[in-house]
DNA sequence: GCGCGGTGTCGAACCGTTTCGATCGCGGTT
DNA sequence: AACCGCGATCGAAACGGTTCGACACCGCGC
């Protein structure tokens, strides 16, 4: 029913192919050509079918993102880098294919050897993810978002969240504290080995461990007593407990409730800072010292590189240098120590 | 380099229109045949193309999800319903076309008249969409998430949100509640006129009516201090308000933590009922009493709508009839009155 | 022994596009 | 006047599938 493009090279009065070189602009046409066809393109309502039209160009402009919805993990986060991602794309002309599986071996494989997409940005990665030896072996250009341990020659683009834990602890640290706690996000993302939960607690751990102080650490589980839980762990483990890193956008809301439940005033009990999206950051209360996880700017990058690739752009990863924004929820401890390494 | 139907035809020694007749299962194949070709099928990892198979079968395996990603609304409960239409589609085999451009039409029009999906599923719908009118006549199945003024033949799946307004209203009521607020969604969604906001207001509206009580009405805006600003707002005009209906998933933890902040206890001093998902009520504290927003159930039965009008069937809505559930949030007012309508 | 209907398989046409090689018309050289 | 080069256009062959009509083969009843 749709018009083809036989049927607008009749009404021009062309070849088909000449349609198609209009289309594609893959020849010059001369411009009373160009345009008799654009007329008949518009009269007709033409729109090149896009099967029929991948199988010979072999692209179709459709990336596949893969993101996968596991139960409990609702991530506000995870959210954002999906909107970046598919705006991104919508500015290069590209569409977006979600790819949510949970255990995504299959719908990646079956997606790619059909040669439904031209690419693939891989989101949610673990340190060790065995869908980056899958993906790789593809051979479609494909971008991680997220860094893994070893990226069998994948490009990514991440946060450096060593360096965020780096810069939480230390800011904590320079302000005299010496008992520090870190809420991260629930047990699964650890036990799975998510790389950037992984990550943040390293930096944290390698500043507390070089100042010789207490590596205090609780995750923070997806049910309504969460934050509470934690809490009272790590108060359990250190009474004189002074600052908290928190890293878990689902959670900060909650733990900041919690500590008002329990009558601690942010910043004159407890310091805390966040590694959270920078809108989050600033709608708490008070407004919160954090480190920004900036997934406008790493979804738009990841589709950057993944379209460079195509160009033949040889493979280059970004590492994004956090940076702390200072907020009304950090302060020096009751009693203020400045510490030496 | 992939290998095609003609290979797979050769390595089995049969004909290719054999191979696709195992492949399609549009013509009887003996035993003995199919699973030769099955063998070679296999061991060349043969997948058919699914830009040749969709130019003659006028079909793809994909549908569109119309889910405009606004500034400002990266709501919980959108992220539900995504996550809930994409899992329904891969348990029908489709995969899901994310279609985010935020005045979506030429990206509709051009997805749909290109043959990249089979059907729709549009999002976020007003109660006078623009995107109705330009769905209904690109003549493709499609299911609204959201109940419109004027559907234009087109089905919807929702949740009857006048229903779950006078629900509401009408708990709040029977408790002995004279003074009743309700919070809304940022004014935004009111200008635009976003079907479910408009519907939950109405139906609260109804009944405080109907009882002569007053409407107590305050959008929350998407700011840090957007949950403070409505209480206040709503204390000025009627400083003798004893409970508060929340239509809001981004803000119920904002608002619970402001009725903290200023030493209202719930639901001694205030109670509160909400509209919202499931696990966010129970997340809160205490827990609330709420009617459920059932993303996922109302996004798989999308998906099966939008299947079944492949089949032919007949256009058919569904109106989920919402249901109230207890929870610790909400109590008599200080002083019950009992009222008669 | 022969025609019959039904099953399985085949070859060829077709879907809507891109792309290759060839042709055509034209102005400018020699 | 014949020739060359060149840009614009054309026709036909791909691309990787599906589907239609025909045909070969089989057991069956007469």
């Amino acid at each position: 029913m749709p018009a083809t493009i036989r049927d607008v090279a009749t009404h021009a009065g062309v070849a088909l192919s000449t349609v198609s070189y209009v289309l594609t602009g893959n020849r010059p046409v001369s411009a009373a050509t160009r345009q008799r066809v654009e007329q008949s393109i518009a009269e007709l309502k033409f729109r090149p079918h896009a099967g029929a039209r991948s199988i010979r160009a072999s692209r179709t402009g459709v990336i596949g993102l893969v993101v996968p919805f596991r139960a409990g993990t609702s991530s506000r986060v995870r959210m954002d880098f999906v909107a970046a991602v598919a705006e991104a794309a919508n500015r290069r002309h590209l569409d977006v294919l979600l790819l949510t599986a949970e255990s995504g071996h299959a719908q990646i494989e079956r997606v790619v050897a059909s040669a439904m997409v031209d690419g693939l940005i891989v989101m949610d990665v673990d340190l060790h993810d065995d869908r980056i030896a899958l993906v790789a072996e593809l051979g479609k250009p494909a971008v991680l978002i997220g860094m893994p341990d070893q990226s069998a020659g994948l490009p990514y683009v991440d946060l450096d969240f060593v360096a965020a834990g780096r810069l939480c602890a230390r800011h904590l640290v320079d302000l005299g504290h010496e008992r520090i706690g870190l809420l991260g996000c629930s047990s699964t993302f650890y036990e799975r080995e998510v790389a950037f939960v992984h990550r943040s607690r390293a930096g944290v751990f390698e500043i507390l461990r070089s100042y010789g102080l207490p590596e205090l650490f609780e995750t923070v589980e997806p049910v309504p007593t969460g934050a509470d839980d934690a809490l009272r762990a790590l108060f359990g483990r250190e009474p004189e407990l002074t600052a908290l890193v928190v890293h878990n956008d689902m959670a900060i809301g909650a733990v900041l409730e919690s500590l008002m439940r329990s009558f601690r005033e942010v910043p004159r009990d407890l310091s805390v800072v966040a590694i959270c999206p920078e809108d989050l950051a600033s709608q708490q209360r008070p407004e919160l010292t954090f480190v920004a996880l900036p997934a406008a700017v790493l979804g738009a990058r990841a589709v950057e590189l993944l379209v460079a690739q195509d160009g033949g752009t040889p493979v280059e990863c970004e590492l994004f240098e956090p940076a702390l924004h200072l907020g009304a929820s950090t302060g020096p401890p009751r009693r203020a120590v400045r510490r030496q390494p």
